[in-house]
DNA sequence: CGCGCTTTTGACCAAAATCAAGCACTGTGG
DNA sequence: CCACAGTGCTTGATTTTGGTCAAAAGCGCG
């Protein structure tokens, strides 16, 4: 792993439609992977976070298949994506780990498409919350049941296919019962039973 | 590759929750991945089509993280999921392969996960004929503008996040203007421009 | 011929989108 | 230290899209 980048909020990291053949690891900070529609309308991929590998280069595919867009300050460790297959075929672990990683990230993938297609808002947004939670708690941030959380609702609405003012409402609907709180750096869960239960079948 | 499996139509091949040490290649027929909510609801993630792979085994994941089943008569190449891993650092050919077989199937989910979270029932149905038609040509199926097509519509709304209802009405349209038409074993494309331009901006 | 299924169609309903106004933070310059 | 501009969030009224329920029509297939 050789060089580091660094950005500042906001930035476009990868634009898609450009080749590139390099493949990243996040060091520091939130960004996001989104496509447009040429109308304008936007679908936020996934999010990335501190240890998330940015899984794809044109040496695959031709072109970025996606761009990639910084949330917060952010620092990316890249390397070439040659070296990914050197990495793959130098040892029976390694080739395991990466195979995993890929895997991993294919059921991902599944569970948005599983959101997407057939949860309502408020399980959407539910299970959202519970996924991104886990993850941050798995890697340490946070404390206690308050995690760090930069995102915008209209981040939100475009990664849960809805739209910011939805998101909105359906949150305060969470708030309201006492279930979670959000505010601009911070979300907090104040009963992670009931919002399981909001995720599951509401 | 070792084993082989037929099944016949409407038969669940794996299930989703249970351990599973294989893999598995398509060799003839056609099959879907789906996952259930408790309630009932059913996503089709994706369709397999001859050639495909099903990528997964709880080797990586602890359990399988969805269900198959067939659509028409099936033939599988089973293979243990040790082999993969064998396969991949074997030759810096075959890792880059295999490397991009699932760089691919990740670009593919990122495509439903755009359709459905941020086009209209009329864009997702027209998207996906222009989909699995392309795929169907590209490995040698049908006839100049006309493919096999065995899926049921209600098939069709549980890939596309929609009711069968709706689907319904969607196809009718498509077909009222002379684009597509669709029979229980044939879908045939009359005016693929005119189908583009649904997909893209309707 | 008649019994499953699937598709189609119609009437009505519900979830989420759109439009629009007002509010609340936050950072900036006077 | 305060006014205010900008950005996001909230809330209400209304519309749209797609869902639900139900009945009827097609289509294989025995």
């Amino acid at each position: 792993r050789r060089e580091v980048a660094t950005f500042p909020p906001r930035r476009i990291v990868l634009r898609q439609g450009e080749p590139s053949s390099k493949m990243f690891t996040v060091k520091s900070g939130w960004a996001f992977r989104f496509t447009l529609l040429p109308d304008g309308r936007r679908m936020i991929l996934s999010f990335l976070l501190p240890s998330d590998f940015v899984g794809v280069s044109s040496t695959y595919l031709g072109v970025m298949p996606y761009s990639v867009q910084s949330l917060t300050d952010l620092t990316l460790c890249g390397f070439d994506a040659g070296e990914l297959t050197g990495e793959l075929y130098k040892s029976r672990v390694s080739a395991e780990r990466l195979a995993g990683r890929f895997i991993r990230l294919a059921a991902e993938a599944d569970q948005r498409v599983l959101s997407l297609g057939r949860r309502t808002a408020g399980e959407r947004v539910a299970s959202f919350i519970l996924r991104i939670t886990n993850k941050l708690k798995q890697r340490g941030f946070g404390h206690g049941d308050s995690f760090p959380f930069p995102l915008r609702q209209e981040h939100m609405a475009d990664a849960l296919g809805l739209t910011a003012v939805h998101v909105s409402r359906t949150i305060s609907i969470l708030r309201g019962k006492g279930i979670v709180s959000v505010d601009r750096h911070t979300i907090t869960i104040h009963d992670r039973n009931r919002l399981i239960e909001f995720a599951g079948r509401n």
